[in-house]
DNA sequence: TAGATTGTTAATCGATTAACAATC
DNA sequence: TAGATTGTTAATCGATTAACAATC
């Protein structure tokens, strides 16, 4: 693996590669340009941020849209499908298994777990919810790369602790609440309401602005 | 209202809120250290963040609290309930509609729309699902303070549209698509499988580091 | 007073932007 | 060649961190 890609970078990469599957299909090039306008970045971010990854444009033409894409799955470490094991089957965690951009994109959600008996044994998206208790013995057997919390907050760091036992070392946390791991986990944190409170603050503002 | 609040800050302050909601009922103090904790953010950066609202602690003892939750909250322009209009109610809309995270922090959902005839009329949340042909009509009689687009990426930009001819300046948009409006209108985009991807590079990173 | 913790300053670090030579 | 667009450099901007005086 090359040096480090800067962290912002990797932040706008998913983006620039749901641009270039769109359009990898209908088009043979595009320019920094068409990916900036499709993302919402600049198109000297754009540039920069390609050039961490190797020289993969040609000057004076642009970038081939489906060489770009291919180039993008595998830096962002997405070759193959990622085995994701997906704790909560509320409906939250229903919307998540049966979200269609998951599995287009290089993860399957492999096993749903819970722990409310009524769950157990039902079907959401064609997968048996398994009770929580065999989690731990279902990661030993058969690794997930991947484990998704989308349970209660009282609930997420049983949950989180759990994964790690069960050998996952990337999460990704829906609970409104932090969770707390061994060193050598990565943990993401996603808080919906959040998303709503930030956009809530840029609100007033833009109000205010135009007052 | 003060000077503007930089970016990096105002995506941190939800989390402080949230943290500060979990530990009023329970503690008459905090320091920036137990917000840092509680947050995944460091003891400087908090500080420095709230020092953008104004002198809010004490020196040698810390933070109130529920003080500084009701600060944060008004900061945030999250004072009385934001009507917030969801357009989409299908797994992910209606895993937003029972998402309990919003209700108890300011927003309230109080209008579902759709475009399919068997989800029309049926209930989300005790929320009866209305046909999106009368979205504009019922956003201009009684205005929506934020749009959700939950609907798949191809209805995502013309369902911005209606949100803006329906007088809505904010929109949260979880279609995997960027939407186009016009200035002045705030849209900020969630991608949940972007989020995947973005963990999927630093777990790989992770498993290189440690072999 | 002694210990604790804020608020703020200055130094460092990283990200964005503008500009343009390289090159198709 | 002329026009277009990349890859990269240097300048600017903003965010983080460390440190400490102020003060409870």
């Amino acid at each position: 693996m090359q040096q480090p890609i800067p962290r912002a970078t990797v932040a706008r990469l998913p983006r620039y590669l749901r641009y270039l599957e769109e359009v990898a299909a209908s088009t043979t090039t595009v320019s920094s340009e068409d990916i900036a306008e499709g993302t919402g970045a600049t198109a000297a971010q754009v540039r920069k941020d390609l050039s961490h990854l190797g020289t993969l444009g040609t000057r004076g033409v642009g970038y081939d849209p489906a060489v770009l894409r291919d180039l993008l799955a595998r830096a962002l470490g997405l070759s193959g499908d990622l085995q994701v094991a997906l704790v909560g089957a509320g409906n939250l965690g229903s919307a998540l298994a049966n979200y269609g951009g998951f599995s287009s994109r290089g993860f399957e959600i492999v096993a749903i777990y819970d722990n409310d008996p009524d769950r157990i044994g039902t079907e959401v998206h064609g997968i048996e919810v398994r009770s929580i208790d065999r989690l731990v013995e279902d990661g030993r057997l058969s690794p997930f790369a991947i484990g998704i919390i989308a349970t209660p907050a009282g609930a997420a760091q049983a949950v989180a602790d759990l994964l790690v036992d069960a050998g996952v070392g990337s999460i990704l946390n829906f609970a409104p609440t932090m969770v707390r791991t061994s060193d050598g986990t990565v943990v993401r944190q996603v808080d919906l309401a959040t998303e709503l409170q930030i956009l809530a603050y840029y609100r007033r503002r833009e109000a205010t602005s135009r007052a």
